[in-house]
RNA sequence: GCGGCUAUAGUUCAGGGGUUAGAACGCGGGUCUGUGGCACCCGAUGUCGAGGGUUCAAAUCCCUCUAGCCGCCCCA
């Protein structure tokens, strides 16, 4: 026999069992974006190479190390080949294609949000894939437009508290032992702040990284804001006495984070501000957040993370272009939500599965053709139909279909010529003859 | 990318050198010819993750690979 063909590490099939609840998850995060007047977009699994370099950063792990990367052959002799990469995550396509379709020119803020696969070639780990999917959404526009508000800043933090209580997903409180959503809130400053507080990090580093782990002493070196939120328990004093972002924020930074935060208490989102909070992606300012979850995902707890990136469009050659935007990992969402349903099914027991409306059972291969004319009828009244073969006794038919459906559309030779189906309910076991041309009410009953 | 654990039926798992690999649930059939769920009786489950090695003999011991999980790294 031929070996079998698997799907590839870090990659997996979702089955119907599991894309009901993929599809409800977009489905609720879709109505939500639309009340918040976001549109969707859809921009293309492959890009330049380039992009991300410029836009995530050359220096960063996803850049260096964690994308699918590849030469595609030049066309023509003449023709440089040039480097392709699955995008490792959107918000660098969404500029680049705000940039390229001129919507600045519009003057107003753009308001957008995609769902869709983002690939990273890590180590795959429960809530960590190469193929992952991410709902996101960003908020960009020429300063003029209102980009730069810390109003915006709000209302997208907001908007991710609403789609989380939406969803079921409990906020973190004393009330269920902290186990929740939770938001931690940082300002990393603006494209001179960061700078100068980088420079002060290293300074305050130097002295004291000998006696830091392993992992920490290679951090001070090539990325120093990620010391901040090292777990190492050794290191925590001199982590503790390093200088904070908040001393080094410039005054319209501090202003701008005050208000975000002003803003968030009188729309009553909780959150916590974590001056040690620091993103991967070089193109962050000001704002950043991460949603932290303790429900099924192990150590990967991070649920979401955003921020504002008021340089990116002109790292990218646009204009200047202010904007804040966030990445749900859906796959993370998914398994929160399974891990609540598993705990309510501990407490309540499993919820009955979803039913469509009726089985039509052909008693004989001689119905199967009035069966499906039948179901036709049906289907086109909007009822979900299943139908069943003539070659099944009808103990089977009836075992299939109580399996899917509510009722039983019992269909012999009789019931054809009198236009009658004899139909039953599972639930209360009453059965009677329906006129053909009245059984899409009785069955949607 | 680093370290650890794991891989047996559709599923959850037993079996840890000795004929033909097991249980439960699930699945197919029958008792029961147009009325299921219960009960009883049959039955099929399978390259024991893949490849190689040790051995008279390997699901079992060893090596390599692959995949998953846990921790790190990183991030969503």
């Amino acid at each position: 026999m031929a070996q079998i063909i698997k799907a590839i590490r870090g990659t997996r099939d979702l089955l119907p069992a599991e894309t009901a609840l993929w599809n409800r998850v977009e489905r609720t995060a879709r109505e939500v974006f639309a009340r918040y007047n976001f549109g969707e977009i859809r921009t293309p699994v492959l890009e330049a190479t380039e992009l991300f370099a410029r836009g995530v950063g050359e220096e960063t792990d996803i850049v260096s190390k964690e994308m699918f990367t590849w030469e595609d052959r030049a066309r023509a002799a003449s023709e440089k080949p040039q480097s392709l990469t699955l995008r490792p995550e959107n918000t660098a396509g969404v500029v680049r294609a705000y940039i390229e379709h001129k919507l600045h020119d519009t003057g107003q803020l753009q308001k957008l949000y995609y769902i869709g696969p983002q690939f990273r070639r890590e180590r795959p780990q429960k809530g960590r894939y190469r193929q992952f999917f991410q709902i996101g959404a960003e908020v960009i526009g020429p300063a003029s437009s209102g980009s730069e508000s810390p109003l915006r800043d709000a209302e997208v933090l907001e908007m991710l508290a609403a789609l989380l209580d939406k969803l079921g997903i409990p906020r973190a409180s004393a009330a269920n032992e902290y186990k929740g959503w939770r938001l931690l809130l940082n300002s990393v400053g603006s494209s001179t702040d960061r700078p100068r507080y980088v420079a002060a990090l290293r300074e305050a580093l130097a002295p004291v990284k000998d006696r830091m782990c392993p992992d920490n002493q290679r951090r001070a070196d090539t990325n120093p804001l990620r010391v901040l939120d090292s777990k190492d328990e050794a290191d925590q004093a001199i982590i503790d006495a390093l200088p904070r972002i908040a001393d080094y924020l410039d005054d319209a930074s501090k202003q701008h984070f005050a208000d975000v935060l002003a803003t968030l208490d009188a729309c009553g989102v909780p959150y916590t501000v974590n001056p040690r909070l620091v993103r991967g992606l070089d193109y962050y300012t000001r704002t950043t957040f991460e949603f932290t979850v303790d429900l099924g995902l192990g150590t990967q707890n991070a649920l979401l993370g955003g921020g504002r990136y008021d340089g990116l469009s002109e790292m990218l050659g646009g204009p200047r272009a202010p904007g804040i935007g966030f990445a749900i990992g859906e796959d993370r969402l998914i398994l929160t939500l399974l891990a609540l349903a598993e705990a309510k099914a501990a407490d309540e027991g499993e919820p009955a599965p979803a039913k469509i409306d009726a089985y039509i059972a052909p008693l004989s291969p001689a119905q199967n053709a009035a069966a499906l004319a039948l179901a036709r009828i049906l289907r086109g009244a909007g009822l979900q139909v299943e139908v069943g073969d003539g070659t099944f006794r009808l103990k089977k038919s009836f075992d299939a279909a109580d399996r899917v459906a509510r009722h039983i559309v019992i269909l012999g030779e009789d019931e054809v010529t009198q236009q009658q189906a004899t139909v039953k309910a599972f639930a209360s076991g009453e059965q009677r003859k329906v006129e053909f041309h009245t059984l899409a009410s009785t069955l949607r009953a």
